[in-house]
DNA sequence: GCCCAGGCTTAAA
DNA sequence: TTTAAGCATGGG
């Protein structure tokens, strides 16, 4: 079922492009796949914590005021004050929080890794994952945004739309838990980070596009046959 | 005005 | 261990 999902997804929306990065010498994030720098990398890790339940095209606002002022390094981050930061990535939302958030993130890279996220990656998911974990502000579905989209290792990533999604179609309970969903479709592909990164990608299309909160529309769905549209 | 958006932390039950 | 409140902007 999992398996037969992605395949009509693909076939209906193509290839996402995933994540949106912003290119060497620019200021927006654009959907352009391909190999990363390091600070590409570093800008996806902030991105999928000032995406934290809010809409990417805000925090494309916040991402771009980054870009303006050259902050996507470590060290700069740590350096300039909170209420500054705060003020920058205001458009994403909870700038207050957040700002601590990235902060965190930051301060870790540097007391473990000597500043280098390249050094960061090249530990086992496992052990990545664990580590994120423990960093403030990073829970479950950031932790894997940035182990598949900025370290590029298989880990699924679970976020409200993969619940809404599958417990209307009828795959999963209301209050199945993430890693139990995180389970479900690892176990059905592998370790397969090109899947991952598609899936959930499509995932996320297939929810704006008609799996709406409020009023899906059902009858242009691409999963409409077979769904038990269980809301 | 209301609801939603590529969640997480903290405190209470 | 589960549930609620708080965080906050911008678009539909």
């Amino acid at each position: 079922m999992i398996s037969k999902i992605y395949k009509t997804l693909l076939k209906r929306y193509d290839k996402q492009g995933w994540w949106p990065i912003t290119p060497p010498g620019h200021v927006e994030p654009v959907y352009d796949k391909g190999p990363r720098t390091a600070k590409q990398k570093l800008e996806v890790c902030f991105g999928a914590i000032l995406t934290q339940n809010t809409s990417w095209k805000n925090v494309e606002k916040a991402i771009v005021n980054l870009n303006k002022h050259d902050l996507i390094e470590i060290n700069k981050i740590l350096r300039i004050p909170k209420s500054q930061l705060a003020q920058y990535i205001k458009p994403s939302g909870y700038f207050n929080q957040k700002a601590i958030k990235l902060k965190s993130f930051c301060q870790y890279i540097k007391d473990n890794y000597q500043s280098s996220l390249e050094l960061f990656f090249e530990k086992t998911i496992k052990t990545l994952r664990r580590e994120l974990l423990s960093i403030h502000g990073i829970g479950p579905e950031t932790a894997d945004s940035i182990i598949l989209y900025a370290a590029a290792k298989p880990s699924f990533v679970v976020d409200t739309y993969t619940k809404r999604i599958l417990s209307r179609y009828g795959s999963i309970s209301k209050k199945a838990s993430y890693d139990e969903i995180k389970e479900l479709f690892e176990s059905q592909f592998g370790k397969n980070s090109q899947v991952y990164n598609e899936y959930h990608a499509l995932i996320v299309k297939l929810a704006k596009t008609h799996c709406l909160a409020k009023y899906p529309t059902c009858s242009s769905c691409p999963l409409t046959k077979g769904c038990k549209k269980d809301y």
